[in-house]
RNA sequence: GCCGAGGUAGCUCAGUCGGUAGAGCAAACGGCUCAUAAUCGUUAGGUCGUGGGUCCAAGUCCCACCCUCGGCACCA
């Protein structure tokens, strides 16, 4: 049966480059998962693109003396690089920035507040005269009322830890004021649109009871925020929550609620929003009509999978839920799973963009291959817990796992049989209890890899698949063709038979990891198609502005997620390595570089 | 402070319903030479953060504490 599944990555901020952790949580599972489920043959649409609103965006943007459109799509343009370069095949890669997100956003504002889940409010706030904007709690600072603290936050006391309202602060300062600069403040009377949560709160929450199969964190997590202090039958962790801004960066107002020039619908909103635009622009890029409703209408066989980091939970299994409810009345489906992902740490430390404590995505691709690190993201992919990438340990893996297990399989059997048997795949004499063993273990891999990649569990799949290989090489040990082609021709190339058979099925095994060696591998043993597709960027031109979008386009034969049919007497392609060793010298060499301005 | 996650072999990580601790890599020893000095076999290696408790039995349940990290609602 085909099923219709949806993936979506976490929409990425473009304020800056993106680091290796954004890969490590939303990307790298996201794209193992939507190429296995293409392999397998299910209708897949995987879409998001560039969250170019939000303040780090606007920060950048005056830092820099640019608008904050131009710094978005820099950034955008950066992302799409490395998306191609890593081999995240997403049917679309877009932005936030684009009249069909506006539009589509406004859409959602207007049905919520007609159905009155939006409601207006005024409340004072501190305004910042010199700087001729209102406050972010963030961006005040004062002595804290209850410890007299001198530097807390707007929002809450470091020292005391208590939470505060920036009215309360003893001496309010402007963070807009640069060092030696004392800024007027004023409080101002500001009206903001509010998302009446609490509407959601009870339906939500025996919506999300019934989740079972998210991860056992997602799900108490959710449950607990959704809970407050309250009890399942009166559920209070749910309070109106301000969804627009005093910003001039964003999607603006819907005229139909009023005129609001200096105001914005707030990122946190039409971030999420994204997935839908997003699925509507796809369709309309490609000519596709309303093929996204596909997608985007509740049937038992449609599932939509959001993958993201631990930050962002509550709103991907609280907010967006919400909003898909009141948008939808019910004829739009919620989310099947949100398969979180904990946080890739650096060397032991967090990432840390000021502290210049990252690996920059680009910078990687740049040195490096893609199939190396989607490998070390996957075997260490924080599914359960914190990783941590060391680069040690990504020479190491690299040097003792994927070259020595994987490739070295993969180029001593085809080595092999290239120089021996004629450039072709041996032709088997009848097939022993071991060689058919193996054969079946290996097939069998396809269902237990494909089955973890299924409830996404990444590392249990590829784990699978390497013990395999191992296997795989132990026999060639123990059969050594070797020495066997010297006395007996037709059981040498019985083994090598064997083994190849088993590396074909453990190409498609892996395939969803490691793409470009796979598709290599592919080729070599003789495929005259290809396993993966490729990508494509285009600029969509809408009526007032261009944008930059990416897409992948798949092979046109599905090569499948089933068993190897290689027969002996094929003609296989010229052997050559998969992966490269790397000098341990990388190690010393990239380490230095942290802490360090580029 | 409140809510939550994590602290298991040298390293990176698994441990489902409580029943004599696992994998990969690294290490030691042995084998092989088709292969990117790659591979294969064997061995060694842990008082499972600390202190209590429940139980015939606890890494696994309960309590307290220590350390690291995330969220705490207008910095997504």
């Amino acid at each position: 049966m085909t099923n219709k599944i949806s993936a979506y990555p976490a929409w990425p901020y473009v304020n800056g480059p993106l680091h290796l952790g954004h890969f490590a949580g939303t990307f790298v599972p996201n794209d193992i998962f939507v190429r296995y489920q293409r392999l397998r043959g299910n209708e897949v649409l995987s879409v998001t693109g560039s969250d170019t609103h939000g303040t780090p965006v606007t920060v950048t943007a005056e830092e820099e003396g640019r608008t904050p459109r131009a710094v978005a799509e820099e950034y955008h343009a950066l992302v799409i690089q490395n998306l191609i370069r890593l081999g995240i095949a997403l049917n679309l890669y877009t932005h936030t920035d684009t009249e069909n997100h506006y539009r589509i956003t406004q859409e959602f504002f207007l049905k919520l507040y007609r159905d009155e889940y939006i409601f207006k409010q005024s409340d004072p706030q501190l305004y910042d005269v010199d700087a001729a904007r209102f406050l972010p709690d963030r961006y005040v600072e004062g002595e804290c009322p209850i410890c007299h603290y001198p530097r807390a936050r707007g929002d809450q006391c470091e020292n005391c830890g208590n939470l505060l309202d920036p009215l309360q602060l003893i001496n309010p300062r402007s963070r807009f004021a640069k060092p030696g600069e004392t800024h007027t403040l004023e409080v101002r009377e500001t009206e903001h649109f509010y998302l009446d949560l609490p509407q959601f709160n009870k339906p939500l929450l025996d919506w999300a009871k019934a989740q079972t199969h998210w991860k056992p964190n997602v799900l108490s997590f959710t449950l607990n925020y959704l809970r407050g202090d309250g009890t399942d039958e009166n559920p209070t962790g749910l309070k109106p929550r301000a969804i627009t801004r005093d910003l001039e960066w964003g999607v603006p107002i819907p005229p139909e609620v009023g005129d609001y020039p200096n105001k914005r619908i707030y990122v946190w909103f039409d971030a999420v929003i994204g997935y839908y635009s997003a699925s509507v622009e796809w369709a309309n890029d490609f000519g596709l009509g309303d093929a996204w409703k596909k997608w985007w209408t509740v049937a038992p066989d449609v599932q939509s999978y959001q993958f993201i980091g631990k930050d962002n939970i509550v709103f991907h299994t609280v907010i967006w839920p919400a909003l898909l409810l009141g948008y939808g009345d019910g004829k739009i489906p919620l989310p099947y799973d949100v398969p979180s992902q904990e946080f890739l740490n650096l060397e032991g430390r967090k990432f840390s963009k000021s502290a210049h404590w990252a690996v920059w995505t680009h910078d990687f691709l740049a040195a490096y291959d893609p199939d190396p690190l989607r490998y070390l993201l996957a075997t260490n992919m924080p599914e359960y817990a914190d990783t941590d990438f060391k680069w040690s340990e990504f020479v190491r893996r690299n040097n003792d796992e994927l070259v020595a297990t994987w490739g070295n399989l993969a180029n001593r059997s085809l080595t092999f049989a290239y120089k021996n048997f004629d450039k072709r795949v041996p032709t088997p004499g009848e097939l022993n209890a071991d060689d058919r063993a193996l054969i079946e273990k290996s097939e069998r891999a396809l269902q237990v890899v494909g089955d973890a990649i299924n409830a996404c569990r990444f590392r249990e799949g590829i784990e699978h698949a390497f013990a395999v290989a191992r296997e795989a090489n132990g026999y060639l040990n123990q059969t050594e063709p070797w020495k066997t082609i010297k006395v007996n021709r037709e059981r040498a190339g019985t083994s090598l038979y064997v083994v190849l058979r088993v590396i074909d099925n453990l190409k498609t095994a892996l395939y969803p990891y490691l793409p470009f060696s796979s598709n290599d591998l592919h080729r070599q043993l003789g495929y005259t198609h290809d396993l993966a597709g490729t990508f494509e960027t285009r600029t969509i031109a809408e009526e007032t502005r261009d944008h930059l979008v990416l897409t992948y386009i798949p092979p046109t034969t599905n090569a499948g997620w089933k068993p190897s049919a290689l027969r002996g007497g094929e003609a296989l392609g010229e052997p050559k390595a998969l992966f490269k060793k790397l000098d341990e010298s990388v190690i010393e060499l990239e380490t230095a570089k942290l802490g360090k301005p580029a």
